[in-house]
DNA sequence: CTGAAAGCGCTTACAG
DNA sequence: CTGAAAGCGCTTACAG
C-alpha cells in the first residue's frame, strides 16, 4: 500500500537533468544555473520528495548529526536553548540526536567510549559539571566537542557570564533599604548539573552587595532544589529571619515564581514588601510583572552550535570561548514605590 | 590520521567468506554453521569492527530506530522505563530516537507530521494525555504507534493499573486509626503530562477508604506539582487542617521524600504521627524506610518495546493491551506501632 | 549452509 | 554549469 517515496532519480528524470544535479540543489551547492534549480525545485515540491537522510549518511561518511547532552531540569531554560540550536544545525541540515540525562545512570552510559553520543559527527553538551565526571576533564572521543552554558579550557565554548549577572542583581537590588536575601539553585545530581550555575550567580550577588557597601549574610542564602515549591519554601525561610521588606534575589525565574504565590499567600506584595529579582527572563515573567535578569539563551545556543559546525567543518585552532551577559528587565518586583527613595543608598 | 573503521568486506576476507555470510553472522541468522559463526566472530573481535549502522538503513530499507516521546518530569520513574525499552530494543538491534517533551512548543512540532519523530519504524508514546491533543486521538503517521504507561482504544498499550493502586494504598493505610489524607500530582503541562494518572491514584484511594469505611475529605487532598518541595507543603498544609496522625498516601515516592523531610522537621516520627506510602517502589525508598506501591516499570517498558516490534515486523491485529499491577511493599513509614493494634478499624 | 551479485539512495570527484 | 560513473557499507533474494 505504501507507495515507494520518490528517490533523487526521478527528480533528475522529471527535471531532465542528471542525479548529480539534483544533489547539488539538496545542497545548495552555488554552482547550479538558478533557472536549472528553480525546474529542480519545483518537481521536488510537485513530487513530495524529501531526500532519504541515511542514503546520504552512506554517501558522505559522515553522520551528519550531533548530539546533544543535557540535563532534564530547567525545561524552559533547555528548550530555548534547544531553539537557538536547532535554528543553526537545520541551515546545515544537520539532525540533533538528544541525550537527555535522565539519571546519573544514564549519564555514565552516554559518556562510555562506544556510547552512541560520540557515533555522531560532534558532541554539544549543555551541562556545567559534566566534565569534571571525565578522565583529565576530556571526553573519550576524537570528534569535536563543544560546552555550551559551560566552561572549560579544554574545548569551545558559548556560555553566560553569570558572576555578572549576580552583581548586576546587586546593583539593582542595592538601591532598596532593607536586607538581603538570595536563593541558590542546588540540584539533586550536584556535581553534574547546573550547580556551579547557581554558586556563580550568589557569589557575584555577594560581592555585588559588598561593592555596593550592603551585605549578603551567609544564612540569608537559601538552598533550594529547582522548582517553583522551592522558592516557596525560601521566602517561608527568610519570614523566619526577618521582618519585611525583603530584598530577594531568586537566582531563577522558577524560583521566583514561587515566592511570588508564597507571598501572595502571606499577603506580602512585591515591589514593596518583598523586592524580587529573577534570573532567565522567560516569557511569562512579563505578565507575573517578574524583574529579571534576561538571558540570551536562544543566542547561546546558535552561537554553540556555530563553533561546534566550523569543527566539524576542520577548524583546528584552540579552544574559542564566546562569553554572554543578561540585561536587567525591571519591572513592577522592583519598582521602587514612593516610599523608597531611588536615592537610598 | 583517523584510520578508516574497517568494513564488512575486510571481515569477510579475513574470514575467508563472503560478505553475505558475516551479514548473516551480524543479523543471527539462522543459517550459519556455527563454526563459520565463530571464525566470523574472532575476526570481528580482532578488527574491533562495528558494521555502519547508516549503511544498514540504506540497503535494509528501514530506519531501524524507534521514537520514544517522553515528558522530562519524574526523571527517575523515565529512566527506568527507558532502561526496560532499552533491553527489549538493542537485543533487535534498534537505536533509540529520544524525544523529550521539553516544552509545549517541543511537544507541537514533535506531534506535527513532518516530525523527525515519524521518520523512525515505530512510536513509543509515554504521555497520557498526549493522544488527547491530536485530531480525533490518532497521530498521523502509518507507522505503529504504541503507548506506554497511557492508555487508548487506537493503539496497543503497556498501562499501570493505577486506580488499583489507590485501592491498595487505601487497603493499607485503612488499618491505622486517624484521619487521611492524599497529595496529587499535577503538572504544569496539566493536559499533556502524568496528570490522570495522579487522579486515577487518588480516586481510587478515595474509593478503597469508602470501601473500608473510612473516608477521604475533600480538602484533605493537596494538589502540588512533581518535587520533593511540594511534599513539603503538602505536610505544612496537613497540619494547618488536623492535629497528628496522619495517614498520608503520597501519590510518588518523591513526593513523599519532602513529607519524610518536613515531618523530620516538625518533629513528627514517621511510622507514627506520620504514617506514609509512596507510589513508584524506587530505590532508595528502602533506605528510607518508606512504605510504597513498588511499579514494574521495567516489565512494563519491556512489554510496550515488545508490543511496537511486533507492529515492526507486521502484527496486524486489533490494538492490544497488557496492564500492570504494583506491589505493596511495607515499611518503617507505615509499621503498625504497639499502641495501634492491627485489628483497628 | 554459503557466495556472488544486485541494489538501497545518495555524494563526489572527474570530465567536459 | 552539468552529466555519467564510481563508490559509500550494508541487506537480500538467487543460485548452488
Amino acid at each position: 500500500m505504501a507507495k515507494r517515496k520518490p528517490t533523487i532519480h526521478e527528480v533528475a528524470h522529471l527535471a531532465q537533468v542528471g542525479i548529480g544535479t539534483v544533489s547539488r540543489v539538496l545542497n545548495n551547492h552555488p554552482s547550479v544555473r538558478p533557472e536549472t534549480r528553480n525546474r529542480v525545485l519545483s518537481v521536488m515540491a510537485d513530487l513530495g520528495y524529501s531526500p532519504n537522510p541515511h542514503a546520504r549518511r552512506v554517501a558522505g561518511g559522515r553522520s551528519y548529526t550531533v548530539s546533544v547532552i543535557l540535563p532534564v531540569i530547567s525545561t524552559e531554560f533547555y528548550s530555548r536553548l534547544l531553539e537557538g540550536i536547532e535554528q543553526v544545525l537545520s541551515e546545515e541540515r544537520y539532525e540533533i540526536a538528544l541525550f537527555p540525562i535522565f539519571s546519573p545512570t544514564r549519564l555514565r552510559r552516554y559518556l562510555e567510549n562506544r556510547s552512541l553520543a560520540y557515533q555522531t559527527d560532534g558532541l554539544l553538551v549543555a551541562s556545567q559539571g559534566l566534565a569534571y565526571l571525565l578522565p583529565n576533564q576530556k571526553f573519550p572521543t576524537e570528534r569535536p566537542v563543544v560546552l555550551v552554558d559551560a566552561y572549560s579550557p579544554h574545548y569551545d565554548s558559548a556560555y553566560m557570564d553569570n558572576y555578572l549577572g549576580g552583581r548586576m542583581a546587586a546593583a539593582h537590588l542595592a538601591q532598596f533599604p532593607g536586607e538581603f536575601f538570595a536563593i541558590q539553585m542546588q540540584e539533586e545530581l550536584d556535581e553534574v548539573m547546573r550547580n556551579t550555575v547557581g554558586r556563580e550567580r550568589v557569589a557575584g550577588f555577594r560581592e555585588g552587595l559588598r561593592e555596593a557597601g550592603r551585605s549578603l549574610p551567609e544564612d540569608h542564602v537559601f538552598a533550594s532544589r529547582f522548582s517553583a515549591d522551592g522558592g516557596r519554601l525560601a521566602l517561608q525561610y527568610f519570614m523566619r529571619l526577618a521582618p519585611p521588606p525583603y530584598n530577594i534575589f531568586a537566582g531563577a525565574d522558577l524560583l521566583a515564581l514561587g515566592v511570588l504565590e508564597e507571598a501572595e499567600r502571606q499577603g506580602l506584595r512585591p515591589g514593596e514588601e518583598v523586592r524580587l529579582l529573577g534570573f532567565d527572563g522567560h516569557p511569562w515573567t512579563e505578565t507575573r510583572g517578574l524583574s529579571t535578569l534576561a538571558q540570551p539563551i536562544e543566542a547561546m545556543g546558535a552561537a554553540a552550535a556555530r563553533l561546534l559546525m566550523e569543527r566539524i567543518r576542520g577548524y583546528r585552532g584552540t579552544p574559542r570561548t564566546q562569553r554572554f551577559e543578561p540585561t536587567l528587565v525591571a519591572r513592577a518586583s522592583t519598582r521602587p514605590g514612593p516610599e523608597c527613595p531611588k536615592s537610598f543608598a
